[in-house]
DNA sequence: CGCAATCTTGATGATTATCAAATAATGTGG
DNA sequence: CCACATTATTTGATAATCATCAAGATTGCG
């Protein structure tokens, strides 16, 4: 059950690049965004390092201990693993974060607790917001800490249902589920059915779903066999059917 | 894997009751309440049905599909539990809310997800709360998303480590993980250790943990056989040195 | 006190983890 | 572009953990 503790954490002095320019959210064209939303083109200089936007090469990794508690990430493009450890080497991915997801770093408790980590799948953009000195001066504050608290609701919600999968469903429906999320997010619809590039190792997949990588990679072969995927590629799933997929997901045995 | 659908699912028709007078949080006196710190006593008649005030006995279940997105709980005392149930009868209980824990009802998504109840473990008053009418009259409206905001966190906070949880630790932890937690909760300090009153049957346990009702009944016997816990009783455990179950909680075997 | 529900314990089975190769994919320098 | 080294994935054999099934033992309640 134990995993070894890669002490080695390799964290690399986080070699992310601030934007050149210190008004944040300046001529930024993400209108899903709700820092952008909340500052008005009026407001753009007051908090002027409130905002920090950032890019990461795929494999980087960003050490989240030193930020204040009201940060905030958000994704611009790419992806980025949330990934949880525990002092022993035992690694959760809470989430794999894509386009316009926000994500909030785990607060530091006690010692012994899991310490969270970013690490960019592909190349990524994203945003670092201090909420506190937007929220105390932008007009559009009230709106903003609006969307954040639906924001935060809805990921409650998203982590409750990935609760109930942890806790309740086999291995065959938690990687079911896996591929169903990540194809709708990122998937590509062609004539063969939805084309799903998977970024990360079939580690990490494990970590995401509380499994070994070996149960991960036998999974795969079974859903080969039974044509419910394609696998050209071990970082290339093809899905003809998606409510095959689905069904499988949800416990249809 | 699969539990038997208890399609006899018993939700009782709400007999929650609606507290008499119809101006909410009038002469309450929970002061760490979001609501009833951004409600000013001057305001107290303005949004008169925007915050209910139930109380459930024992057992009692609420069918929570009815209530709209805005909605927020909390506790007030008791302790409910957050029991989600999918279509083939797995349950898995998000969490065991008590004093003053809020709680956010899971949006009903596509078919074939999950459903969401609440259930009383003890005797529980609690208050049902619209945000939107609160937060578009109320003075104090901003301080109540600054609350509702951080409270959403919080939240989400803890389904990460209880994720955490799920996907990397077993039987043992999970359930010296779990006794600790209620232990600080709901334990009172005595001079044999703290003592733990559980008002949920082995099979809540185990829903909360994602295993086995028999499973929590061996490893709670093997903590009495390793005298971490007394037992006198199946519903009163005594625990001696809070810090040995938190090491096995955290790993050290 | 006695019944019904809950809990405990034992025996067995299913699922997934672990260990160990073998195979396949990926990247690199010539 | 190819051969080779490296890394990742797959597959097989076996073990550990937890689930399931089936009795008993307790507990709590009327």
């Amino acid at each position: 059950m134990k995993q070894e503790s890669e002490l080695a954490m390799d964290v690399a002095a986080p070699e992310l690049t601030k934007q050149t320019g210190l008004m944040p959210c300046h001529g930024c064209e993400e209108l899903t965004c709700p820092i952008r939303q909340a500052l008005g083109e009026a407001d753009l200089t007051t908090c002027s390092n409130a905002v920090t936007r950032m890019s990461a090469r795929a494999g980087e990794k960003l050490d989240v201990a030193g930020f204040a508690p009201d940060t905030v990430f958000r994704v611009v493009n790419g992806m980025l693993m949330q990934e949880h450890v525990s002092e022993d080497g035992r690694r959760h991915i809470a989430a794999f974060k894509t386009n316009g997801d926000l994500s909030w770093p785990l607060p530091h408790l006690k010692p012994g607790d899991i310490r969270e980590f970013y690490e960019a799948v592909q190349p990524t953009e994203l945003c670092i917001i201090s909420v506190d000195p937007i929220a105390r001066s932008a007009p559009g504050s009230a709106g903003l800490l609006k969307a954040l608290y639906g924001a935060a609701r809805d990921e409650v919600s998203r982590t409750q249902s990935r609760m109930f999968l942890l806790a309740r469903s086999s291995a065959a429906e938690r990687l079911a589920g896996f591929l169903l999320d990540l194809a709708e997010r990122t998937g590509q619809a062609t004539r063969r059915g939805v084309e799903l590039k998977l970024g990360m190792r079939r580690e990490r997949i494990a970590d995401h779903l509380g499994m070994q990588p070996e149960t991960i990679s036998r999974v795969m072969s079974s859903f080969k066999k039974a044509e419910i995927i394609r696998l050209p590629r071990p970082s290339l799933v093809i899905i003809p059917d998606l409510q095959a997929l689905s069904a499988i997901a949800s416990g249809v045995s």
